[in-house]
RNA sequence: GCGCCCAUAGCUCAGUUGGAUAGAGCGACGGAUUGCGGAUCCGUAGGCCGGAGGUUCAAGUCCUCUUGGGCGCACCA
């Protein structure tokens, strides 16, 4: 017996159905449409809907309702029907309506959901796990913060949607590959050296100006205070030939150390640090740019090399290397994906900050011209951060390196809260991030809302246990007791999680998760209120706290997701 | 000038990828506790989905135009 997501019971009666009205030739279906099963959207169409009818009326030019008939009253037949041709008891479905301009509504039985609630308990810290994604491998790439600086919110957003994203996938049955990109060679690189030189100079006391695109930031002076800590003035009288090499590479190693215990705190691991500068190192720039020549991909003009990314969408060509022989960021960009697409994932995804968006067509151009489709590359674009103090808003200026950290957020507000943040809006969203509702210890505050939820569940089965109620097993539990409405909205929202996370791998949007944590702790706290778990009624006690412990496990598996605990306590 | 994103309740935003009577939180107002955590709950008010056309059985959702805001348009990164 096949229990659980109601969709798929309702797939399977419908496509049997509509074979059978094929086969008998009641109906003539020559093109049928996918079948579509959605939760309904109010409770008075029932649990599940379809717009089959709808959708098959107008390929064949009927009308919805009589191909509505026809479906129902198959599928009656069927349910009545003696012989065991579903996979599912036929009182798992307690009504089917048509309604409004064709829709056809299924009303579950009761004892349908309370057998689906068991699988919330068999399969615990799995509950929510599907085979969605079939292990095909997915690297998702974020971040990628430039080493010249600490990373400020942002990033933090970025990080959070990456990582936040990596779980869901992963939770939806993919295999994922977190990783960083290090753009450690080129300009920026060569700017951050000379800031830092020349920050040692000054501080040893030369009078030299400190250069306007320089990196001002204070940062910059503890990283040359520490090479006169550990090599003193020795570079001052060293070509720059060969103290700007030192004093790039002591200051981005330095800076990409912070930038790695930053994501630390945070809660963000990446499985792969991949540097730009190992792709020149072991050629693949020079390999691909070749290649592209070969292809007639790629030609020289006026000195320098272009890729003829306009035949694929750009919007013109674009330079690789320039008439002074140095390689564009797009030319390592090229090889970057040419080397991820070589590590053979099924899909790769991208994710960056929305002031880059005019770089998707120019990379999904790329792609094509690499021999893959356009969609094995899926971009996401973060909009930005706005961070406020209540109404205030806080101003930040990344070139005058005044700006908020990553780091210092965290360190205000907790990484629990810092996370849940960041996904509470839509990536292409801006969000307005408010430090002191993200403090807040209310229910103003989602986090805290939601974890207060978990916290008071662990706390009734405090109070059980000093009762000396043992925690029951669903077997032992009559689950019929569970007879409110309220209890029965909770159990159907426990149910949907494992389609919610489907739904967030899909669409890639992680942000769903928080919003799902808001209504299902809402909905517990509502019942709650309103029901006592533990009472005199043993059996009825039992039945709820089978109830409460899934509620606390969906709600710690889904702040598992977001990276977030799930207090016993608060 | 061209391109991308956004515009939905006083505020901040969801909206099941085209479905049925558009939702939530906050804020405002009014209520709830001899018991499991009041860090909670309930109720009320609040809408021409920025505007105008179009596509179809059906549009907040898709197309065109338009208004306002954000962000991009280099042989920069």
């Amino acid at each position: 017996m096949k229990v659980g997501v109601g969709k798929e019971i309702i797939t399977e009666i419908l496509t049997l159905s509509i074979k059978m009205i094929k086969a008998d030739k009641v109906l003539d279906i020559t093109d049928l449409p996918p079948i579509i099963v959605e939760r309904s959207r109010d409770e008075k169409f029932g649990d599940f809907s379809t717009n089959i009818a709808m959708t098959i009326a107008s390929i064949e030019r009927k009308k919805p309702r009589l191909i509505a008939d026809i479906i129902v009253e198959n599928i009656h037949n069927s349910l009545k029907s003696e012989d065991e041709i579903l996979s599912f008891p036929s009182s798992y479905i307690d009504k089917i309506e048509i309604a409004g301009p064709g829709f056809i509504n299924f009303f579950m039985s009761r004892r349908f959901w309370l057998d689906s609630l068991k699988i919330v308990e068999d399969q615990g810290s799995e509950y929510g796990s599907s085979s969605l994604g079939n292990n095909r491998r997915i690297q998702i790439e974020f971040v990628s913060a430039n080493p010249t600086g600490p990373l400020h919110i942002g990033h933090g957003r970025g990080a959070a949607v990456g990582d936040i994203l990596a779980n869901i996938m992963k939770k939806a049955g993919y295999i994922v590959e977190k990783e960083y990109y290090i753009n450690d060679v080129g300009t920026q690189m060569t700017i951050l050296g000379k800031s830092t030189l020349i920050r040692y100079q000054q501080l040893l006391g030369r009078d030299i100006p400190f250069p306007e695109d320089g990196y001002k930031g204070d940062y910059i002076n503890d990283i040359a205070k520490d090479i006169i800590a550990k090599k003193g003035e020795y570079f001052m009288d060293q070509p720059e030939g060969v103290s700007l090499p030192f004093f790039t590479e002591f200051a981005s190693k330095i800076i990409l150390d912070g930038i790695k215990k930053d994501l630390e705190d945070f809660g963000v691991k990446f499985d792969n640090w991949f540097s730009e500068k190992g792709l020149y190192d072991i050629g693949e720039v020079d390999e691909v740019i070749g290649r592209l020549k070969e292809k007639g991909l790629a030609y020289e003009k006026d000195n320098a090399v272009w890729l003829r990314s306009s035949m694929f969408g750009d919007e013109k060509d674009r330079v690789l290397i320039r008439g002074n022989g140095q390689h564009t960021y797009f030319a390592s960009d090229i090889a970057y994906h040419w080397d991820k697409f070589k590590r053979d994932f099924d899909q790769v995804i991208d994710i960056w900050g929305a002031d880059h968006h005019g770089y998707v067509p120019r990379m999904k151009a790329i792609v094509e011209a690499m021999g893959y489709h356009k969609d094995a590359l899926k971009t996401i674009l973060v909009q930005l951060v706005n961070l406020k103090r209540g109404n205030e808003q806080i101003a930040m200026s990344t070139r005058e390196g005044k700006f908020t950290t990553l780091s210092e957020v965290v360190r205000e507000v907790g990484k629990d809260a810092a996370r849940f943040f960041f996904l509470m809006r839509s990536s292409d969203s801006h969000l307005d991030f408010d430090l002191d509702l993200a403090r807040k210890e209310s229910k103003e505050n989602p986090v805290y809302y939601v974890q207060y939820a978990h916290a008071r569940i662990s706390s009734i089965f405090r109070v059980a246990r000093e009762k000396g109620i043992d925690i029951p097993t669903g077997e032992e539990v009559d689950l019929d007791l569970l007879k409110s409405p309220e209890e029965m909205t909770l159990i159907k929202e426990i149910l949907s999680f494992p389609e919610l996370v489907e739904k967030c791998a899909i669409y890639l949007e992680p942000h769903r998760l928080t919003y799902y944590l808001q209504d299902l702790a809402s909905i517990f706290h509502n019942c709650y209120n309103k029901y006592r778990v533990i009472s005199e009624d043993r059996k009825l006690t039992n039945a709820r706290l089978i109830l409460v412990k899934s509620i606390g496990t969906v709600l710690k598996n889904a702040l598992l997701l977001l990276g977030i605990s799930a207090p016993e306590k608060m």
